[in-house]
DNA sequence: TATTGTTATACTCTATAACTATA
DNA sequence: TATAGTTATAGAGTATAACAATA
């Protein structure tokens, strides 16, 4: 038998170990992880007002402004007038910065083959199933901290 | 079916809510995940000396000397000469600390209760067995990058 | 010589508040 | 009046390097 603290001490055990290759990942790379998330992001919206990476960072309007002068720099986005707002910005991924992504996206997926390869079907789904349940009950936690 | 890069984006939105979870947690209470971890650390392992909490925490002794003053600041942990090394500084749980990780320690049992009661027995075993195996592989990728 | 912890310095992420330009 | 982004300021966590005291 598996006690509930026990489940959730593998869970946050396999949550540090995520967080151990990304921290890898970054180093290889030289992009934090506040960085690789807005390319993440520009990548999956295309781009996108700094207003509307904040919100979907989570984070102010002055810190995208940071991240944004960094990724500028290292020459993955570029900031341009937006079309229709004068006093908008629109970011975009440069064309290094879309190989980037795309290659983001492959390492993504070549990971989740290293990790789930050869698992049986009944094992997989009872992950997925499992998963599904904690992230609901968690959703639900969250969310009533932070409403009510 | 799940996709093996469907599951581990099931896996990384746990992932992304526990750290929500304990970013509301920390903001209750006060204090920084940082902090956190080293009074979780000090309550396994008892009093400990700087060196041995930079260790353990994996961050460098200079970063120790900042998170300490900080907790010697909020009253939960005292700064005391070590007993037998007169270069050391041992590192101690108050009184107020103590009851502090304990409180964190029920706050996880609770957290566990919450996530993982009435599941069935066979899913909590395929979920503990899967995360092992995902645990295992993600140990050895991680251990390889850093190893050779 | 090696280790323990600190001072000095610097970088990143984060936040709030005040301000400019525009809507 | 409200929104988009910046400047100004601040704090936390992290790191390296140089140094004093001790082993």
């Amino acid at each position: 038998m598996t006690s509930a603290p026990e489940l959730l001490d593998r869970l946050l055990l396999v949550t540090a170990l995520l967080g151990a290759d990304q921290e890898r990942f970054q180093r290889e790379h030289g992009l934090s992880g506040a960085r690789l998330h807005l390319l993440w992001q520009l990548g999956l919206t295309g781009p996108a007002r700094q207003a509307d990476l904040a919100a979907a960072l989570g984070v102010t309007p002055r810190n995208v402004t940071g991240l944004v002068d960094g990724l500028v720099g290292s020459g993955h986005v570029t900031r341009a007038p937006h079309p229709t707002d004068r006093r908008a910005l629109r970011v975009s991924l440069t064309d290094a910065g879309e190989a980037f992504v795309t290659d983001l996206r492959r390492q993504h997926d070549e990971l989740a083959g290293q990790l789930f390869a050869g698992l049986p079907a009944t094992t997989v789904a009872a992950l997925a199933d499992g998963l599904d349940v904690v992230a609901e009950r968690l959703g639900a936690l969250v969310a009533e901290a932070a409403g009510p």
